[in-house]
DNA sequence: TGTCATATATGTAATTATCATATAGCATAA
DNA sequence: TTATGCTATATGATAATTACATATATGACA
């Protein structure tokens, strides 16, 4: 037996963390050196939403190879050892081109919203 | 030969059009029954970007299925046949839950701006 | 008849996101 | 001493999205 899959009752999620987490992990480290688990835990209390563990890994193993941050295993005697990162120049110029694009998306959501607003809560004058 | 690929030097849009592209529809059907060509042009006006017109044809399909518009051809004197779409009832309510995430997405960005503001343009006060 | 603008649509590759699993160190409880 | 739980790093596989390319059709106009 199958079952059809009702697209449309998926739950949507248009701006998921994943896709603002390079910027936000440049911006963490900015701030101070950290490692993956650790900036797992800020970005959950600073963006409210989970993050998924195995794609920062990858995403900060990738920004490594791309020049972005840098990283160097720190001993840990209460546990496993950390690779712990810190921001490169590359890094900084990075994270300021991701700003400009995440402004103009900003740009974007907010002339949807306001466009959302005009039709509906206020009426459709002008 | 082959030529290593730089990663890092990719352009990167934190927040493709494409991402958005369902509620921009639905809020211009709720002014104005409109066909695909005639959205491609208004979402390029509106925001400013390249609409991809082959996913535009899809997802207004998509949409169809999933009930949030209803579609029929109109006739065209001065060219092809118009598939002219109407949002539903259904459509509506989905573009309500959606504007609802996206005004989480809008508060996610927000922060990260304003903390780049705070570290990088005003010093580290605070 | 050739090109351009409008108009709808499909094929496929590349990229991104999700879900699952593996491994390891230490603490603490059973 | 084994099991469980938390921290910590990492990879495998699949699903979904996005980007790029191509096909087709109608009418206008040179």
């Amino acid at each position: 037996m199958t079952t059809t899959y009702n697209d449309s009752l998926r739950p949507r999620v248009f701006g998921v963390i994943q896709r603002f987490i390079e910027p936000c992990i440049l911006l963490l480290l900015s701030k101070n050196t950290s490692h993956g688990y650790g900036l797992l835990e800020d970005l959950e209390k600073h963006c409210g939403e989970k993050v998924d563990i195995g794609n920062l890994y990858r995403t900060l193993r990738k920004m490594e190879t791309n020049g972005w941050v840098k990283s160097e295993w720190y001993g840990n005697k209460a546990g496993r050892d950390r690779r712990m990162y810190t921001i490169t120049k590359k890094g900084h110029t990075f994270l300021e081109k991701a700003v400009t694009s995440l402004t103009q998306t900003d740009n974007l959501i907010h002339r949807l919203l306001e466009g959302y607003q005009r039709t509906f809560q206020k009426g459709v004058s002008l």
